[in-house]
DNA sequence: AAGGCTAGCAACCGCACCAGA
DNA sequence: CTCTGGTGCGGTTGCTAGCCT
């Protein structure tokens, strides 16, 4: 038995928004502010819609000092910095771009910068980056994309960002999160207990605000708690990235070589065991993603 | 000019978390 | 401790304008 539903979804509005709703619901959290309750919102004020429809709204669109569309050179940096290191945790990195909203970061993620740093789109099959003299590596998936393949994203961007040159946001090592072997914070014999915890525990211990920026204007990434964080494991971490994620692609059947491409297979969530990686540090990773993700 | 395709954006859906009863 | 309802979040889909053939 699963739980009512927040509204009759049949008989409340759907679509876009028409101006007088805008006004009525402006109007309203002007002179009451949004700290109500936005399932009941609506009856309130006599809008046809439903409560969360209204907090999106609100959020994404009413809400003062939102900016839409425009993004800055810095953005694209700070967004690929933290996607990289962080995944897809929008709200995370909305919340250090001022003025953005998590679904502006996601959209803009998913149409311009994902097809720009690493090719392909939401109706690709192929995904596929122009890098003349390099290898160049192809996310396949059979959807289009799909939520098995952002631990690939990340991963293929690390290797472009390393041979495009790009540069991380300052005191945002991409590897250095991703891969915390290659910190030196935390050494292979000290152990690895997951990518997570280890962000939390190197950066921002105990805390709770996702970034912190230093006084010397470093900027650090934590992950607090969330639906999708994975429970840490304890795992020790001692290789190379890429030659771990070349073997775990081999071991899974889905790397093949196709005109000095590196194709990735396209069965990502169906990857074979990934328990029979020699290295539990990318072993973890690559679980904790894919289950983390793969719903 | 018309039809198909693609990109971009707005909005919805469903799940998980969390606080209060 | 358990249940319930509100909220937050990420993934996905639908719509539309512009481009291409």
């Amino acid at each position: 038995m699963g739980r009512a539903p927040c509204c009759d979804k049949a008989s409340v509005k759907k679509g876009p928004w028409a101006a007088e709703e805008d006004a009525v619901l402006r109007a309203y959290v002007a002179e009451h502010g949004t700290a109500g309750n936005w399932i009941a919102l609506p009856r309130k004020i006599g809008l046809n819609r439903c409560g969360k429809s209204c907090r999106l709204r609100w959020l994404n669109y009413l809400r003062p000092n939102i900016r839409h569309g425009g993004f800055t050179d810095e953005e694209d940096r700070l967004i690929c910095s933290l996607y990289a290191s962080i995944g897809s945790r929008w709200s995370t990195i909305a919340a250090q771009l001022p003025g953005r909203t998590d679904n502006d970061v996601k959209n803009y993620w998913n149409t311009k910068l994902k097809r720009r740093l690493l090719g392909g789109g939401r109706r690709s099959i192929r995904y596929a980056l122009p890098l003349p003299q390099q290898p160049r590596l192809l996310l396949m998936s059979p959807t289009g994309g799909g939520a098995a393949s952002t631990a690939l994203e990340r991963m293929q961007l690390s290797v472009q960002r390393r041979h495009v040159g790009i540069q991380d946001a300052p005191g945002l090592p991409f590897y250095g999160n991703l891969w915390p072997a290659q910190q030196s914070v935390l050494s292979p014999a000290a152990g690895y207990s997951g990518f997570w915890s280890h962000i939390q525990t190197s950066t921002n211990p105990g805390g709770t605000t996702p970034l912190v920026t230093s006084p010397a204007g470093e900027t650090a990434v934590g992950v607090g708690s969330s639906s999708s964080t994975p429970a840490a494991s304890s795992v020790t971490f001692d290789g190379d990235m890429e030659d771990e994620i070349e073997m775990l692609l081999q071991q899974i059947g889905c790397l093949e070589e196709e005109d000095s491409r590196l194709l990735i297979g396209g069965e990502a969530g169906s990857a074979g065991s990934w328990s029979s990686c020699s290295t539990p540090g990318v072993d973890s990773v690559f679980q904790d993603y894919v289950q983390g993700h793969g719903q």
